[in-house]
DNA sequence: GGTTAATGTGTTTTAAGTACATATTTGTAA
DNA sequence: TTACAAATATGTACTTAAAACACATTAACC
């Protein structure tokens, strides 16, 4: 088969490299998992096991397997990973820098995803595996912390503009909760009175006619995602 | 090589999938190369020379060789194709769906680009390679018309934001000339008074004192990209 | 029953976007 | 040389969105 790839591309086809050096090329998936508690925006790490970068934590991924679909192997990760299989995943960008895994050629593709961190689902694979507030995260493993960063910056530009981060919540929240997640992910400070304004203006949510219970002060409405847009949060693919 | 990478991956290590089985995945680019002609949008294509899509048309792609950057590879291609190296590329998204190459398994990802086609140093390296309308691009080989939609959607979302455009254009130009360039990617009519209220707000622009030549009307002034932005339109990357 | 800590609701100001009109300059053709 | 065509150059009124800001209300706690 490789041979065949080869061939349907002439320039490769004329080069002198040796053939099978093009499949000397690793194909990788990198996670960028956000959860949220304590309005604490918070990324699942695990420690790296590699010698070169001992002490260092670093993103989830694996090898994409031959027999899947780049974005199949995503949802993979996350289901190996969380127990969850039905999670929005959005792909990002991918790197591949040269020497950017010290094992060989590595190029990697990194999505993103959000999670409740309290889903009566989710079940972490791993003791290793941690959720690591967003603004202490260090140095990491491999080009970890650039593939951080760039997810993150994806994030803020979107957050405002689609309804990405109800799954970061209980099915029922107040006004307050959602505007604490904003805050957390955007990491300013937001007008109540204007924030309310502009999510009141979208279509995303529900009024639910049920008032906040044990808080130690007045409560707030509780609203939930439309249902309508629920589905856009959900993975595309099943199972396999 | 491959033995060490398959190591560094605990997941994959512990698969029954033959270690071989995940190099046979092979990692290529396609460039979305765009230039502007008679008020056109239009992209640099070429006659794909598979069996499978005899009689259809290709974006510009090759595989990335194992000692070279992603990006490097992009930078590679444009400058075989077109003569041109020091034009802006940038990353869109990666297409890993199985069975999106017939020969075999191959990633790639989307990288655009923009130039002005009447530059002087532009050389075609190929016969079959031409420039098509963006808008009369029908069936393409592989996954090719996803990419390009994705490309330009990219660059409809960008293109009012960022000093991308000004590579498609002649040194110097006028403001009607950047407004039909506008207009040829959005596809959309534009009003001139708001148009050029919103272009002047942006510090992108020099008045060179200048007059347009050769109009048969009223001369408009001329006008270049602020040096400050210049690079930025630049690559990266030197050539090799 | 007073205090605390939130909720719930405007208004005003400023900036950005949209719609729209008139005078001006050049080339061309009568 | 003059009228006409076709574009440039410029500005104002209207509408919508974003930012700044204030006050009355509700429930829990003591």
């Amino acid at each position: 088969m490789p041979e065949r790839i080869i061939k349907a591309f002439k320039t490769a086809e004329t080069e002198k490299i040796s053939h099978l050096d093009y499949f000397n090329i690793a194909v990788s998936v990198d996670c960028v998992i956000l959860g949220y508690e304590n309005k604490q925006l918070k990324v699942l790490l695990i420690k790296s096991d590699l010698e070169e970068f001992s002490g260092l934590n670093s993103l989830l991924g694996d090898l994409v397997r031959p027999d899947e679909d780049l974005d199949e192997a995503s949802y993979r990760i996350l289901r190996e990973r969380t127990g969850l299989n039905d999670v929005y995943l959005e792909q990002v960008q991918t790197f591949g820098r040269l020497g950017r895994h010290p094992s060989g050629r590595v190029v990697t593709t990194a999505y993103f995803s959000l999670l409740d961190l309290h889903h009566h689902q989710l079940r972490l694979s791993h003791n290793d595996l941690h959720w690591h507030p967003i603004n202490k995260v260090g140095k990491l493993a491999f080009d970890h912390k650039d593939i951080l960063d760039s997810c993150l910056h994806r994030l803020r530009q979107q957050v405002l503009e689609r309804p990405l981060i109800f799954s970061l919540l209980p099915e029922k929240f107040s006004l307050r909760q959602l505007q604490e997640v904003y805050e957390a992910i955007l990491g300013t400070d937001l007008d109540r009175r204007n924030f309310r304004k502009k999510v009141s203006l979208k279509d995303w949510l529900v009024d639910l006619g049920e008032m906040e219970t044990d808080v130690p002060h007045r409560p707030g409405k509780l609203y939930k995602l439309n249902p309508a847009l629920k589905k856009r949060l959900r993975a595309r693919l099943r199972v396999s």
